[in-house]
DNA sequence: CGCTCATGCAGAAACGTGCCTTCGCAAGGC
DNA sequence: GCCTTGCGAAGGCACGTTTCTGCATGAGCG
């Protein structure tokens, strides 16, 4: 009755398939679905019959049917209230794109959310799990996502007690203190810090891992904050951080558009580097490599930790995920260039703990 | 029956809210999306109940039901197999931020999509439309999407007859125009261009209108390919174009890394910036603000690209399409810095069409 | 008083799949 | 000749929501 006069009005359901085949849904379905017992004869017909129709199943039905979705979130951070952080540091472009290809190999496409609780958004997808990126303490949405059984996993270590279902991360002490003691050995006196007046946890740990290191080499520490997601207040800092009168010889920044920031800085302080002042930040950026003088810089290898966090999502999807938080770390590398050699080059590539180097 | 027993096993539904709420499934629904006609103590008492309960309506079945799933796709260009061009230059990440905050602002959420023809992944998440970047003359993904009803809107105006819902780009014949014009004013006798082996509309309309520019004043066009998506090309490539016996004294780079590749292969041929070469480079990043010196650069304003884009697709879901395909033309800004001026700077930001500057 | 009409709510039909159950039928063992 | 076995395929329910239709009830009005 309704069915017949919607011909090209709808699209081409599994009935119409079925219909024009001589065949039931069921078969329609066993035979697209590689199911059931059929011989390959009517699989092929069915097949062609259903490419003939340009049929193709309806994502929400089948999601409906089977639960799956075969979409995962990626929650990226927002300051203040409009703007996203999604290429405020190369860190979260490059991180992303992993994710992205990590998951559309195994089938699975990515949705952009946001990580504050825009309600409606997040309740209006069908989820397979997400990764969530430094989350807070007590996240909300997390916290939701797994009432209801919805996997989580946290690119960063989660601060307290958050129940994720995995973590990715790197050792950002081990990376910072190694960092330090490479400017060290190459004859820094007094390492100042760029750092951020954000609370994540990426921020903290590098800074205090950088006060605990000032403790241990007997050194007053040296460092300027400033809010990272202002483009403009870093180029303030590094200025305000060579202007002090205990201005250090070293410095490290901890946010990616400090190399160019501080580059700039010493070159109107009429400080040479590595001469005068050794560099060293952290960013994915290539441009290092080709400034006056190439920038030595500390990446987090955010395509290992987006691949990372991915499968282990997806691993936590297909199969049942175990009763502890599964852990990974993943290495950083510090990619030492002219900007920290005060001597000729001795290596290129370097591990980060690489301590015994004396 | 089997109702009973799935008390926490699965999620609270519509019907357990109606149960606990003492009335019908219709009321429920009513109360909750602010349909029908009910007294608003009515209203309170369910919406109570609902949050009591942890109510969330499943996205499935709301999407199997309206026919609206809430989500947008959003392509991303792949080089050859693996990688994705997200990062590679910062207008994609603008641009895919941009379009993710326009689309949350509106209740839509944005799915990452491979432009190649992942069929199993397409056809497996409902979309309500699709923003594509720069697809081919008979793309075979936007056809099918066309053909399924589904509105699509193209950053980067379409070839042939894509018969696309709507389109938005920049007029890049005009911008290379009045860049090269600024050139001419700042004195240029020879520009050179850096540009790509690769057929993307972008690098096509560029390069001619370089061709037609070269024409008109008299010169010989003086250029550069290499293949774009390959980071390290492109110092070559400049390499390249100043070892030329024919060396350029202002060269244009299309490509975001351009300007920093120029620098350092200007560095190494013993040419000062801007009084032996005047440089300007297409690009969205901040770093050519504190280069030494900094670099004049053409935007192409990927956060209005990627709103636009948005705007016209939600309201081609929303609203039923025109028949002719909207265009919206977004107007680039060149923004002039030392690097192209070898006198004095006059102004700082110029309009692109600003020809009568003499 | 009977008729209309607005109000407040319930029943039930879709939406398009996936899958569990059943069922016919032909062949083979007793 | 009857029961089992296995193959091939159909019937029908369930997923959880939206929404169309429709039933009571009480008030207004001629």
């Amino acid at each position: 009755m309704s069915r017949s006069t919607g011909r090209r009005l709808t699209r081409a359901g599994i009935r119409d398939v079925a219909a024009a085949a001589g065949v039931s849904i069921t078969t329609v379905s066993d035979a697209l679905n590689g199911k059931g017992r059929l011989p390959d004869a009517t699989r092929r017909h069915v097949r062609e019959v259903a490419d003939r129709l340009g049929y193709r199943p309806s994502a929400a039905a089948r999601t409906l049917r089977t639960g799956k979705s075969g979409l995962i979130g990626l929650t990226v951070t927002t300051y203040g209230d409009e703007p996203f952080t999604f290429t405020e540091f190369a860190y979260f472009a490059e991180m992303a794109r992993a994710a992205t290809s990590a998951a559309l190999a195994r089938g699975y496409a990515l949705v952009i959310l946001p990580a504050t609780s825009r309600h409606d958004v997040w309740s209006n997808v069908a989820l397979d799990g997400t990764v969530v990126i430094d989350p807070s303490d007590h996240d909300p949405v997390v916290t939701e996502l797994l009432r209801q059984g919805i996997p989580v996993v946290s690119d960063g270590r989660p601060a307290g007690t958050l129940p994720v279902t995995a973590w990715v991360d790197n050792d950002h002490e081990a990376a910072v203190l190694g960092l330090l003691d490479h400017l060290a050995d190459s004859g820094a006196r007094r390492v100042g810090l760029l750092t951020g007046t954000t609370t994540d946890t990426y921020t903290r740990l590098s800074t205090t891992a950088y006060l605990h290191w000032c403790d241990r080499v007997g050194q007053d520490p040296v460092y300027e904050e400033y809010p990272a997601h202002d483009p403009c207040a870093g180029a303030v800092a590094a200025d305000r951080l060579l202007a002090r009168p205990d201005r250090p010889d070293a410095v490290y920044g901890l946010f990616d558009p400090n190399g160019t920031d501080l580059l700039a800085a010493a070159r109107r302080h009429g400080l040479r580097v590595p001469d005068d002042l050794l560099l060293v930040c952290c960013s994915e950026s290539a441009i290092y490599r080709t400034t006056e003088p190439p920038v030595t810089t500390l990446s987090l290898k955010p395509r290992r930790i987006g691949t990372a966090a991915v499968q282990l999502l997806i691993d936590a999807i297909e199969g049942p995920g175990a009763e502890h938080p599964v852990e990974r770390v993943i290495p950083t590398e510090l990619i030492v260039r002219t900007s920290s050699q005060r001597r000729p080059p001795r290596t290129t590539v370097s591990a980060p703990r690489s301590r015994a180097g004396g």
